[in-house]
DNA sequence: ACCTGAACACCGTTCAAGT
DNA sequence: ACCTGAACACCGTTCAAGT
């Protein structure tokens, strides 16, 4: 009549959290082998239950790269958070938040190209899809970086509106997406002068590419090319 | 004895380039489906032939999306160089260039995302990537557009080095693939406004976003969140 | 040379049960 | 409720053969 519930590790019913852990589990699957292209089944595996176990929490392989999207958001937008926390330049704060911005991204690269690869996003039209608040909350730090004064003597002119600092933000967002990517995928590197490209491309960004690209360091680009 | 080999259609033995056809069914599916979990048995059905003859012409299915990437970036390359080719100001040869890129890109989302995607990227390091020097080719017309005086006064001084320039290319490219994937992964939006942002962008970049940005059009940010 | 059919070890997903 | 095993229709890839 005893059911010895607490001490020994019992094998059948397991697990109060499945659905945590198998969110984790991929996580993990994810950094290693940075791709997607792990099995439902070896996250099951790793987890310690059967192969079918998964699909009481997730209705799809899908719906479970969505949830851990929506981590990849949440731990960036910490990254940025903390990275601009104590700073009072705007300046400053931009540069911080960008240095978070892409080094988060080529620390995981496989977790930024699922955010932002856009396997969740097209399909139908209408769906909502569940990461796209977790994308709106790491938005918002960069509206604020930005509209907070980080346009310097502009912000404070009653000319200044809405369509204007959105213009700012599409600049900065895209130009550090860019970035990031063009590092991650190899197309510009090595990923230890990121720092330093960084720094570059957000001068270049603020004061405008006529006046202020200041030199490269060398090896930027990486190559050369097979035979020419 | 006859053959009959030129007028009816022969059953056995068809295909002089199966190569060719493979990868061109390949484009075709990639284009209508806008993913690339397409199967190889799927290609080699609409191919008409049997799901195993690709393996003659490809060692892999990476190797044969390698191949379509290698295409891509053929194509995008063509773009940019027709759009370019009747005009003489940098700053037209730049901004038409920048059109280029982008429209190519949000023509064919998931076609961008293969070349770019990192689907072929990692894996090991020292491994040749098959479509490199197609990307290279490419990278020669932003180069070229850049260095051949898009950068105006700086780029007459004796003081402008490779350095600088590499610096441009690197805002710029970095700059548009930024812009083109956001608008691919529907982040901002609606891409029937892509000329107009690109422009607005393209003018940012160039003069720089303290001084310059203009207004955006208005409904450019994708949203809004669920509940905020 | 170029293509085929059968076979292998895997998938994602579904379903009728078990505790 | 939560989990399981068996089953289905598919993959990518390999291999021994056919013309």
């Amino acid at each position: 009549m005893d059911k010895d519930i607490s001490t020994k590790e019992q094998r059948p019913y397991h697990h109060g959290d499945l659905h945590r852990a198998i969110v984790e589990t991929a996580l993990e699957v994810l950094s290693e082998s940075q791709s997607t292209e792990f099995s439902l089944r070896e996250l099951a595996r790793r987890a310690g239950v059967s192969h079918n176990a998964p699909y009481k929490h997730f209705a799809d392989k899908r719906e479970l790269l969505a949830a851990v999207s929506a981590i990849g958001f949440e731990l960036l937008a910490k990254r940025m958070a903390e990275a601009t926390k104590e700073l009072d330049s705007p300046r400053q704060r931009l540069a911080a938040m960008a240095r978070a911005y892409v080094s988060g991204g080529v620390n995981n690269p496989a977790l930024y190209r699922l955010m932002f690869g856009g396997y969740l996003a097209g399909q139908d039209e209408g769906r909502p899809v569940i990461e796209r608040t977790a994308a709106y909350n790491m938005k918002a730090l960069i509206v604020s970086a930005i509209s907070d004064g980080a346009l310097g003597r502009r912000i404070e002119d009653t000319e200044v509106n809405t369509r204007t600092i959105d213009g700012a933000i599409l600049v900065f967002w895209s130009q550090m997406h860019g970035l990031t990517l063009l590092l991650v995928d190899r197309l510009v590197g090595p990923s230890n002068k990121m720092e330093e490209l960084t720094e570059n491309v957000l001068q270049g960004m603020l004061e405008g590419l006529v006046n202020s690209i200041p030199a490269m360091p060398e090896g930027v680009w990486v190559g050369p090319p097979q035979a020419g």
